[in-house]
DNA sequence: CCGCTAGGTCACAAAATCGTGACGATCGCG
DNA sequence: CGCGATCGTCACGATTTTGTGACCTAGCGG
């Protein structure tokens, strides 16, 4: 576990949390400045950053910022002022979370795992998209429930498309990453494999809700 | 967009909910049940999905689990109880977020697009100029939140005025840059293709509001 | 107000692009 | 070897997209 940032002034407070999200099973590195914390973000990367909003020199919200311009790592921003209009503002500023202080620990461990879970779900091994269900570490595709047969290249090339879900990928990019880059650029080759897997995951192959013919540019995968 | 399920029993609550949600630019559909609500989201997938807890049949912490087993779409749980216990168990049941009522519009909408925003950080690059969405990773231009076709053509010629805003770009420059340079300089080539793109995301074409005719010189694309 | 020119509009044929089915080559395996 | 599964390629039709030229309109200087 590449584990937890803490940024929190308060020594005394700083140790509690450290503490309780330590016995959580929780990894944690922790600093009492923003400067301190943005040089950690940097050097290693935390898995997770709390951050106190009310910091000596830059505060908390503003760290939030500058982490985000850097990354995209979660953060959960916590504070003793839970006015609306710093919620708003903490959040628009790229947090993930806002939490008003005191709060349980196992609150905020369940907060961590909510967004951890998050972030790892598009992640996992397993991932659906409405009756589409496709498990990459099983290599299984499944439809309602019902496995799909998929042959081993049409497997790649659908992995491929899911991996970038919204994007258009272009023929040429797609015969290098699924294909080796032997390939002449303008063969049916990856149309031919796109209608193959669709017929066997589109309900309607003419009317693909998977799979987009983007016309001109290569195909998208976006679910419905 | 796809839009957000409102599960909430309190219809006083629910309309008071939907109406500000709306106000901030969401599509929401609401319920009274989690039945319901477990109707919808197989039926429709909805972008995210907003649940009171105290619900009559089914809870909503139990809707919550069911939904996860189907999808995993956001969720966040919405209750008047703040207990520790209830934010722990909820979260725990696959919620995204906990948010205790009365909650400001102004902050469940700072919720939703954080939650939204972490799901949708997969590096789409968008640009908006006022009503006018260009999705660069998907290759989708949107006005008013309705997408809008544009052939590969007019799409190539959108974006490369859209990458020097402000600049007024001549034809020369663009039939090199859009198109190969094996066309005459002197065609009514990129005048029609811009016609047809105003014709299309210009609100009053014959007086256009993102692509400016800069006469003798070429066009500039600038935003309202 | 006139005439000129740059730009707008339109229709249509040519060209590009895709989907599809067929076919043969190749591979893996019993 | 024989067989089925898989894969790459091709040809062709359907559809969309695009370039072009003719003609129209608006702006501008005189």
């Amino acid at each position: 576990m590449a584990g937890i940032l803490l940024v929190e002034d308060d020594p005394s407070v700083r140790a509690g949390l450290e503490l309780a999200l330590t016995r959580q099973g929780h990894s944690v590195t922790s600093y009492a400045t923003g400067e301190e914390a943005l040089d950690h973000v940097r050097a290693r990367r935390p898995e997770i950053v709390i951050l106190d909003v009310m910091l000596p020199g830059i505060d908390g919200v503003e760290v939030c910022r500058r982490i985000r311009k850097l990354d995209s790592l979660p953060i959960i921003l916590l504070t003793a002022r839970g006015d609306d209009l710093d919620v708003v503002v903490g959040l628009e500023a790229g947090a993930d979370d806002y939490v008003v202080k005191p709060v349980e620990p196992r609150v905020l461990d369940a907060r961590i795992r909510a967004i951890l879970r998050r972030l790892e779900s598009a992640s996992s091994d397993r991932v659906s998209f409405g009756d589409l269900v496709i498990d990459r570490g099983a290599l299984k595709v499944s439809l309602k429930g019902r496995e799909i047969h998929l042959t081993p290249t049409e497997l790649r090339l659908l992995l491929e498309l899911v991996r970038h879900p919204g994007q258009v990928l272009n023929r040429r990019y797609l015969l290098r990453a699924v294909w080796d880059h032997t390939h002449v650029a303008d063969s049916r080759l990856v149309d031919a494999c796109v209608q193959r897997i669709r017929a066997k995951i589109e309900p309607v192959p003419a009317d693909p809700v998977f799979i987009h013919t983007v016309r001109g540019f290569g195909y998208r995968f976006s679910p419905p």
